[in-house]
DNA sequence: CCAAAGTAGTTGACACGTCATCGAATATAG
DNA sequence: CTATATTCGATGACGTGTCAACTACTTTGG
């Protein structure tokens, strides 16, 4: 292997700003979401998926692919979820081998406390310091780097 | 408190398909350190500031400063990496309290292995989808939000 | 119908990260 | 000097995430 092409200062500078921005935004947001209420950020991301359905339930896989989750991840998540009452799991009729998730009762009334504290977090970090502009640019850089990653995932794993 | 301000479907997009973003990223990258080197990618962001440095060395507060981690983030990572020979510690004799995390000639001959492969990752994956201006956009928009962070830290922790 | 392959979900081991708490050393104030 | 506060770092408990291996069911292809 020949000398490998570092990153330049301005590649360096994205590239780390960028991963520190993600860094302290997470946190920050676990922070303000367990002050606020008894979810974590994932109990309120599963919660949000599920609740965005018509019937507030979901396959575990239809759930791991929403996400963008493993499905041994969304498997522990979803059981110390059940564990605290906030999803219950449904046998599934046409499928023997599958289950659903289902909002509680209980998950509805703490994602529905916890959501506009959550919005207004997300908006006063990051989406109202941006100009329509770079929200636009923001997205397509996403988008692109997410597909060039999906590309390439079967070839060199 | 009244209605939320809901997100729009450009906000959404945005926030969205970068947070995906980040998490393809950080899983590719964790999944290439693990294929092609023996480190996790904490490894060797540790690994990588510690050689940044001109003896090789930091005491605990000024790694976990450097990187941007928890005292007891860095304190549980560097205690897995002694017992792996990755680094060592080094008592400090002009702070009783402190000490020195040194990287060891196996970090270095890791670090060394696996810089490149990763660097190479880093542009497959990020920085070479960028244009130059996209590249200084990224670097500006983290900045910004990270200064806002900062600031409204001691406000409403 | 039956064997083989694929899919849905679980599990256990382990690495990672946070929080609260603690002991020890240092800095600061009276 | 001495009491107090602060800083450095370690630790234990717990929630989180990944991987590999496993069970059970379904699909596919004779």
């Amino acid at each position: 292997m020949s000398e490998a092409r570092w990153l330049d200062e301005q590649e360096l500078r994205a590239w780390r700003s960028l991963q520190f921005m993600q860094m302290r935004l997470e946190g920050a947001l676990a922070r303000q979401l367990a002050a606020d209420s008894s979810l974590s950020y994932p109990d309120y991301l599963v919660l949000v998926t599920l609740t965005d359905q018509p019937q507030g339930r979901l396959r575990l896989f239809e759930l791991a692919e929403a996400l963008g989750w493993e499905k041994s991840r969304v498997s522990h998540q979803v059981a110390r979820m059940v564990a605290r009452d906030l999803v219950a799991k449904k046998k599934c009729d046409s499928d023997g081998r599958g289950a659903f998730v289902v909002v509680t009762a209980q998950g509805r009334r703490e994602i529905n406390a916890a959501a506009p504290g959550h919005v207004e977090a997300v908006r006063r970090m990051f989406v109202d310091r941006l100009t329509t502009d770079q929200l636009v640019m923001i997205g397509e850089i996403a988008e692109r780097v997410l597909a060039t990653l999906e590309e390439s995932e079967g070839d060199q794993g």
